[in-house]
DNA sequence: CAGCTGTGTGATACTCAGTACCGCTGTAAC
DNA sequence: GTTACAGCGGTACTGAGTATCACACAGCTG
């Protein structure tokens, strides 16, 4: 291929991914071919199959190697807790969504109405469930019911992330980062709060003897305060 | 058929399944196609495809069934909260799966192994994490953040069951039926605690006038206690 | 220029899951 | 008997995904 088509030429994978979006929107994803996807692009079946293992990953973001991306972030994180690393984490996938814009807005009105295409989807998420599991195993080490905490962090990191993001793909949130940045803190609350919070509810209790003014009462109380943990 | 045959027969699903396994065990789960596992059951192929949808179908237990099971559970429940609820409904999934016993065994050896399965078997998952979901949605109706909560809560509820599902599966517990309840109270703590702790951490302040005693100042206390909550 | 090599491409043929249709057979009802 | 019906098997088809092979077109080399 000379240089002067190269420039006018889109690459064969997005004439690819054009060609399946318009026939899927046309047509239905059902009722479109393997065929007909590569007939539009002005390619051959094998061509496709080259480009994309199935039919159904046209569609779909690299979900490789946003995972890798992911899975770097990890290695290199120095946040103070694992989930607090996992959910800066996750910010790379919001992310990346809202970067397609419109495409991934496509794609959602495709797996909604598909059920292969849903269950694709679902499928995905969990991979990226299950990387943030076992990362938070790795950093909890075999400490009491690290595993069942650390299944619930992740499926907690990616449940919010999915909320965020779906709203932002409905168009019902014009600032999805800052609600993620939200749910986030909800979800990390829920695991940082006390713990053990039915036998300490975090009360202090400070005795004094009789005859004393509240404004001693307060100076004792701001002590006590001040020597919690 | 004849009565006596009828009792010497197995049923026509049962020996699919039987020779599903089977032929699975022997030669790997792609290397068997749908007429291998016909041909064993002694039907033709398309008796099998009148009896389950799909190949991969012959594994799985009655997810359709069981879901409506927990639906009917979850819609004649009379539990006080709605994670309270869902977690005395998830418990008929861990049970149906500890009824199955060694095959439900087998079929996780598959789903361990064969990516195809595996990807199923989260699907399935998934059905029962939307479930719950919308249960909890209506549940708690259009209050704050209450979206979010219900996924967080279904996704917690869900994750508990498959870690203690698993366990057993594993051979790591005798009694998941126990663990599924200590899981579950943890997972229902995590949602139950002081919520909003972050802008209010439970603490009570008591302004009095100065030149009171501190046996009237505890009183004062008691009493704000008392208007809790 | 001729020859070599590697890479992307298309055509063909194949396997197998899943669907549709049709004809057979045994059973039950009238 | 015959009519109705339900379960079964066979055949043929579609379409995804795989494997193979031959070809075209680059670039490099002598």
């Amino acid at each position: 291929m000379r240089e002067d088509e190269q420039v006018a030429t889109i690459s064969v994978r997005d004439r690819l991914v054009d060609a399946a979006f318009e026939l899927f929107a046309e047509r239905g994803y059902e009722q479109t071919t393997v065929d007909d996807i590569a007939d539009r692009a002005g390619v051959g079946r094998t061509t496709f199959f080259r480009q994309y293992r199935s039919k159904e990953d046209v569609i779909f973001p690299d979900h490789d190697r946003l995972i890798a991306a992911v899975r770097d972030r990890l290695a290199t994180s120095t946040e103070s807790t694992a989930i607090v690393a996992v959910s800066e984490a996750v910010r790379l996938v919001l992310l990346r969504y809202v970067d397609e814009g419109e495409r991934a807005r496509r794609r959602y009105a495709l797996t909604s109405s598909v059920a292969t295409l849903r269950d694709r989807e679902i499928v995905s998420v969990a991979r990226y469930q299950r990387l943030f599991r076992e990362f938070i195993v790795d950093w909890m080490g075999p400490a009491r019911d690290a595993a069942l905490r650390a299944e619930l962090m992740s499926a907690a990191v990616v449940s919010a992330h999915n909320h965020v993001l779906r709203r932002w793909l409905r168009k019902d949130t014009d600032d999805p980062v800052g609600e993620l940045g939200a749910a986030m803190s909800q979800v990390t609350a829920l695991f940082t709060e006390d713990r053990d919070a039915s036998s300490d509810d975090g009360s202090i209790v400070v005795v004094l003897r009789d005859g004393r003014r509240p404004s001693q009462v307060a100076a004792a109380v701001r002590r006590a305060l001040a020597e919690q943990p």
